[in-house]
DNA sequence: AAATTTTTTTAGCCAAATCTAAATTTTTAT
DNA sequence: ATAAAAATTTAGATTTGGCTAAAAAAATTT
């Protein structure tokens, strides 16, 4: 079954809403997509007679198991298209947003197989976030992007934004791997960059990018 | 300015129609489109507002300067991502067109351009097409269709005239492709059929209409 | 427990892009 | 040069997704 753009994004926006309360409300969505409560409840009602979502009226409403599948191979292209465009096209992780939220919304299955196969199957998009799976399943973590680590926060590396060979030659370069436990020890503004200390060794500078493809788990 | 899919593809329609007679008639357009002359009109109406059209009703029409660089921006767009399709997600060439045909409507200049770069700005999609550049401008390539290429003249298929899956089905039948070398042998008045022979194979003879349908590089 | 406020839904409209059926213009054939 | 045929446009409907304004239900206050 294919869906328009704009079911997908209803879909997408209860699946995100429905992490912090099971139950989502018809303010709430018509907030988050900046539409009019009156259009959302026109949506909801076409979003139930597909059976993607369990909804009475004035109850509040949740995304069904078919509705959750359908929002996870959304939320599955749009990280899938923000690695490429960070990881390929040499985007800024904080530029791809917009784009990504057009490619989403093209439907190939094939194509969407073949770009995690040249993309070499990521398990985390450059914003840290998790990347669904063929099945929907992925990762529960707590990683952040080191750049949004805290000063002086001890951390563990625990992902890597990318396998390029060129990101894992710099990275065996300065020893840092999955499991090395530093902290941040100042963030410059002027050119993004930020010193880091690994456990007894004299701290260091890396760039805005190599941070940006780094995650760690607080300790 | 941006446009509607909708009118993106009336646009380049209207670019593809114009390459064979200047003026575009209603019935042409609505049998290219799949859809019906009462459309057609209604969206003609749209476009010459916009001042993409030169257009008097019952006269036929043509797209004005604005237009086709709008329609080169699109077949840009089309291409470069049949490139990356085919060269960097191994798709075959012949499976691309749909996919590329949604993809083309994603509006993001920055988008192009980083694509563009990382594909090493091709200048030739994987039918043979040649890919306009920023400014709209694109190569001339010296290819002539086969059916005026001279008896026993060697040459190297380089494009093909149209996407359509009854042609690409019969083209792998028949083991012709991009690349693919032949010469004609022998040209038949009675029905204009050609007899061809691709390298180190058994002639064998093609209908006019496919003949008309392959564009060939002699050698 | 009523009254008020907030939330949600309904009713009725609008714009884009399509369609069918009917009308109009142009072209072709007698 | 007219009549018939073909092509094109207009008129009016439909679908999708959105809107405003008003009605209805639920939640909150007094």
């Amino acid at each position: 079954m294919n869906f328009t753009a704009s079911e997908e994004n209803y879909i997408k926006a209860i699946y995100h809403l429905q992490q912090s309360a099971a139950l989502v409300t018809t303010n709430e969505l018509a907030a988050q997509l900046k539409t009019k409560p009156a259009s959302v409840t026109d949506m909801l009602k076409k979003l139930k007679l597909k059976d993607l979502l369990l909804y009475e009226k004035y109850q509040g409403f949740q995304l069904s198991n078919k509705g959750k599948k359908v929002a996870l191979g959304i939320i599955r292209k749009h990280r899938l298209w923000e690695y490429f465009l960070v990881n390929k096209l040499q985007f800024g992780w904080d530029e791809v947003h917009e784009i990504a939220e057009d490619l989403e919304h093209i439907n190939s299955k094939l194509l969407i197989e073949r770009l995690d196969a040249f993309l070499n199957f990521p398990r985390f998009d450059p914003h840290g976030d998790p990347i669904p799976d063929v099945n929907g399943r992925m990762e529960v973590s707590k990683q952040i992007n080191l750049i949004d680590l805290a000063p002086h926060q001890p951390a563990e590396v625990s992902a890597v934004g990318s396998q390029s060979s060129e990101l894992l030659d710099l990275l065996s370069h300065k020893n840092i791997g999955i499991g090395t436990r530093l902290e941040v020890v100042k963030k410059f503004i002027f050119d993004h960059s930020i010193e880091i200390k690994i456990e007894d060794t004299a701290p260091f500078s890396i760039s805005q990018q190599l941070a940006q493809s780094l995650f760690v788990k607080p300790l």
